[in-house]
DNA sequence: CCCTGATTCGC
DNA sequence: GCGAATCAGG
């Protein structure tokens, strides 16, 4: 794959939308994030400082400023184009796993457990197809307690929490999302149902 | 371990 | 110019 206007034009705007260099490089297909980092920097795009210094030494970070300049210009805002959805509460409340570390600042609302839910999520309004998706990685499911979760693996609680026949999902979470593909799937839903399935 | 971008350097 | 390998972080 050769780096046509058209790609470029894709990866300029992509990039200007602060995709990351792999999720560009898989929409653009044929490259790799490595050849999409490369391609920006030889565009000169990949971070616009206003004049100034730039980096000297090519082994060492500039130095910490003086207790007051923060060396963060804060390239991309936040615009994540994330639909308002209200996550679907599955059977119990959010487990809250067991957060050693914060490994992501994110604002987190703590739900305090315990109160006995319904069992079942209500398969109101999700799409069939995601449900179907389910109910297939389900049987797949690891089946982790607990404390086996980490933060890549998927948080879906299965079952009944006041019984034994209760497990979280436990296969590989999306990155940054609490749940698997599948999982994320009927968990948050588009805002309107929408049938296109892509990749 | 997963991911991110940054840099180097042979091609 | 290109991008894999590597580096440096989160």
């Amino acid at each position: 794959m050769s780096w046509t206007d058209e790609r470029v034009e894709l990866l300029k705007k992509m990039w200007g939308e602060g995709q990351s260099a792999s999720q560009i490089a898989k929409e653009l297909g044929g490259v790799t994030r490595n050849a999409v980092i490369g391609k920006v920097h030889r565009l000169g795009l990949s971070n616009r400082n206003s004049g100034g210094s730039k980096a000297a030494e090519p082994k060492e970070k500039p130095a910490a400023a003086p207790a007051s300049a923060a060396p963060k210009p804060a390239a991309a805002p936040k615009p994540k184009p994330q639909p308002k959805t209200e996550p679907a509460r599955p059977a119990a409340a959010q487990p809250a796993a067991a957060d050693a570390k914060p490994a992501t600042p994110a604002r987190r609302q703590i739900i305090p457990a315990g109160q006995p839910l319904p069992p079942q999520p209500s398969a109101n309004e999700i799409s069939p197809e995601a449900l179907a998706k389910v109910n297939e990685i389900e049987k797949k499911a690891k089946k982790l307690s607990l404390m086996d979760l980490t933060e890549r693996t998927c948080k879906w609680p299965v079952g009944d929490p006041a019984t034994e026949d209760f497990w979280f999902c436990g296969l590989p979470a999306q990155q940054g999302k609490p749940y698997c593909e599948a999982h994320v799937g009927v968990a948050f839903q588009p805002m309107s149902s929408r049938r296109d399935r892509r990749r």
